[in-house]
DNA sequence: CGCCGAACTTAGCAAACCTAAC
DNA sequence: GTTAGGTTTGCTAAGTTCGGCG
């Protein structure tokens, strides 16, 4: 079913956007830049070579076949059951739905679909298959095992580091205490108009032990979340109109139609789903006689409402400067008295500390509960959590929480369950927190120790690929696309509560095309599917023949939405992968990967004469390459088309000025040829440096120009945050001078204070 | 096991903010 | 001082993983 489109035709990306059509604009980005280098090429011979190299084995797969199908046993029967139901129910969907339109239509007329795979490289050395990291990891290992006491023996070694450090960064003193202080980097900002910022002076609790009982910490006070504020009645001159006629709702249903109101411009307020779940909803908070009288959303007009916010948002933008401030001045205040808590004797930001206000959950791609109505959160459902010995937080007067516990085993200071899945929301840490950054820290050592054992882990799935048993084969298999592709995952997820997107596991038959041979390929495997926020996987790919093979047994006597990994979930993959290596997860190998990918493109794209805009374009060539192993898509910008057209313009203009320059300095030459005086050299002189000054000029432009043109669907930022290890980037910057501020903004920079601090140039991932 | 809830990470979008060009 | 345009931040949805229970 899903084989007919192209690529370009029918996919769903989630944006809740404009509608605008750059179907076809994908087509052409897949084909030209980013296949530039040669890659591909060489990824591609490499496939050839090790697709001969096991060809002998082949016809013995068929015999092996027979038993293959059987030999996993029983105890697969429940699953099975289970699965098929869900088969079936999706089989009958899309009965039905294949009528009334082409499933997974586009939404707002892009299509994101790039091939992620075309940049991963992977260097030369043909060890049979990936390289293997020979290098021992340098020095002070983060001891990511279980929170092992590390006694100071680690401090001696940071001393050193830091009196490196010193003149670049000049915020040594190690030992923090207690009371918030004065801040000492960043002057540029602090110095400002508003010199007076406080800030904890840099606290380095990467230089000191963690935990080793499970427990996150042993204090914690704050002051609660701040709540969304109570709704405020439209004035009676805003009229909502049924029927043609003015009515007057009561408070509830206004509310929740004000939440209708102010989405009018939005597509998905046309979408049959959105409506029909949202008039539901609305329903319900209506009083019997409204309830009575409005039955048809079609009936409804909510413009007048529409429009009042409208020029509401228009007026806050006219406001005055002084009001402004005033604003911003209530909001830092906010900020400083519920943005932190004191965890461990230490002020640390809180990431989230604003309740989610009500309105109508709109979710990614193509979910069934679009529209629904997310409903008020109260202080009476807020679970606080705290440490006894604390100040508690006060609830709003009048209320109670639902709970105040102390449990120092989460990390979270507040949750309450929301009403569309009924999932749990926390109120946590912001990224720059201790607890947030030994985490990640701590995942990057994960990543590095998969490092030191890949080699034997791809050695022993590739090995799995000729296992008797089935679901052996079917990890094997998983797993491979997982390491060579960065899938996710792919959990199960419960039909009807969510959009349909699938991670590995939960591939279907539907979601992959096999072809034995494709132009001069052999063996590729095309993917299509919607992955994670309802993004596109779009991928052809060569493999080995022996997978191939396996894929083809894998489909055998299925239907389009039969799971491909029948016998396969994260769960069974996970346990194995646990067995492999400690604490090795299937989304490891994402960041391994990423990490990875960067570090060896920095050293392949970095060149040591470029200048450095020239080197921090191969930074985000190197970054672009990993966003696009891992798929990280965006809508093209809005003014993307527009933006570059005035940069290029900006460029004509700078070519119109150097030919000017060059012409300039020819009739200086000229000059002093002919005269030969110490004024003409000098004229020269002058007019070589603004020809150069120009070039330098027109070289930076034009680096922005490609940077901003190949980034024009990608989001490098997701990668950057999430998967690769900020040391990698630090080193860099060091090695080649870089300034840290062009690669991370200042958010960036905290969260990764702790790389920034003690990352070396050196350093190797 | 299989299932589910809890906890935590990862994700893209759009509002807010900032800054350089008029 | 405005505005245009880029960047940052906030928001919150959507994943993964883990552990406990029957």
């Amino acid at each position: 079913m899903s084989g007919g489109h192209g690529h370009g035709d029918s996919q769903v990306n989630s944006g809740p956007k404009g509608s605008d059509t750059h179907k076809h604009k994908d087509k052409h980005k897949d084909k030209d830049h980013r296949h530039k280098d040669h890659k591909k090429d060489k990824e591609r011979e490499k496939f050839k070579h090790s697709n001969s190299e096991h060809k002998e084995h082949s016809e013995k797969k068929h015999r092996d076949k027979e038993k293959l199908k059987h030999s996993d046993g029983s105890s697969d029967k429940h699953r099975e059951k289970h699965k098929e139901k869900d088969r079936e129910k999706r089989r009958e969907e899309k009965i039905k739905s294949s009528h009334d339109k082409p499933k997974k239509e586009k939404e707002n007329g892009y299509v994101r679909a790039i091939s992620p795979a075309a940049i991963k490289s992977e260097p030369e050395e043909d060890n049979g298959f990936y390289p293997s990291p020979q290098h021992k990891s340098s020095k002070r290992e983060y001891d990511d095992e279980a929170f092992e006491y590390k006694p100071k023996k680690v401090k001696s070694e940071h001393d050193k580091k830091a009196q490196k450090r010193k003149h670049e960064y000049e915020d040594d003193e190690e030992d923090e205490d207690i009371k918030p202080k004065k801040k000492t980097k960043d002057k540029k900002v602090t110095e400002g108009k508003k010199g007076k910022k406080e800030e904890e002076e840099k606290w380095k609790w990467w230089e000191e032990e963690r935990y080793t009982d499970g427990s996150k910490w042993r204090f914690l006070e704050h002051k609660g979340p701040v709540f969304a504020p109570p709704y405020e009645p439209l004035p009676d001159k805003v009229k909502f109109y049924y029927d043609g006629k003015p009515m007057k709702l009561s408070a509830p249903a206004e509310e929740v139609a004000t939440f209708f109101a102010k989405m009018l411009d939005h597509e998905y307020t046309t979408k049959e789903i959105f409506r029909k779940n949202f008039f539901k909803d609305w329903r319900k908070e209506m009083t019997s006689e409204e309830k009575s009288k409005i039955t048809d959303l079609n009936k409804c007009n909510f413009s007048e409402i529409n429009e009042y916010f409208k020029a509401q948002s228009e007026a806050r933008k006219q406001m005055s400067k002084e009001e402004k401030q005033k604003i911003k001045e209530e909001n830092e205040r906010l900020l400083q008295e519920y943005g932190f808590c004191v965890m461990d004797n230490h002020k640390e930001r809180i990431g989230n500390f604003r309740i989610e206000p009500p309105g109508l959950f709109r979710g990614r791609g193509d979910h069934p509960k679009m529209g629904m109505l997310k409903r008020r959160i109260r202080p009476e459902d807020i679970i606080i959590n705290c440490s006894k010995d604390s100040k508690h937080p006060k609830p709003p007067p009048g209320t109670k929480w639902k709970e105040v516990r102390h449990d120092n085993k989460v990390t979270w200071l507040a949750s309450w369950t929301e009403n569309i899945q009924g999932s749990i929301k926390y109120i946590m840490l912001n990224p720059s927190s201790r607890i947030k950054g030994e985490k990640d820290w701590q995942k990057y050592e994960t990543a590095r120790r998969l490092k030191k054992c890949v080699d034997r882990i791809r050695a022993q799935y590739r090995e799995d690929w000729k296992s008797k048993e089935m679901k052996i084969r079917q990890r094997a298999v998983a797993l491979y696309f997982i390491d060579k592709l960065a899938l996710r995952a792919g959990n199960e997820k419960e039909e009807g509560e969510t959009a349909d997107t699938v991670g590995c596991c939960s591939l279907r038959v539907e979601h992959v095309k096999l072809y034995p041979k494709m132009d001069d390929q052999e063996y590729v495997v095309e993917f299509d599917f919607l992955g994670k926020d309802s993004i596109r996987y779009y991928n052809k790919i060569p493999v080995e023949k022996r997978v191939f093979k396996n894929l083809q047994l894998f489909l055998e006597n299925k239907q389009p939405e039969d799971d491909l990994f029948d016998r396969l979930n994260t769960s069974i993959l996970n346990k194995h992968l646990q067995e492999l290596m400690d604490g090795l997860t299937a989304k490891v190998f994402r960041t391994y990967n990423a990490s990875i990918t960067l570090q060896q493109q920095l050293k392949e794209l970095t060149c040591p004469d470029d200048s450095i805009p020239a080197k921090i374009l191969s930074y985000n060539r190197a970054n672009r390459a990993v966003a696009i192993l891992c798929n990280h898509q965006r809508a093209p910008p809005k003014t993307f088309e527009k933006s570059m057209q005035n940069l290029q313009s900006k460029i004509d203009e700078k070519q119109n000025q150097l030919s000017a320059a060059r012409k300039q300095l020819k009739a200086a030459k000229a000059d002093h040829k002919a005269s030969h005086d110490d004024k003409s050299k000098k004229a020269v002189e002058v007019k070589r440096k603004a020809v150069q000054r120009i070039e330098e000029q027109l070289m930076k432009l034009q680096v922005q120009a490609t940077d901003r043109e190949e980034n024009k669907q990608i989001a490098l930022g997701t990668s950057k945050l999430n998967y690769l290890d900020p040391r990698i980037s630090v080193a860099w910057c060091k090695k080649w001078g870089i300034p840290i501020e062009k690669i991370y903004n200042k958010t960036q920079r905290e969260k990764f204070a702790w790389a920034i601090d003690m990352a070396e140039k050196d350093y190797e991932f």
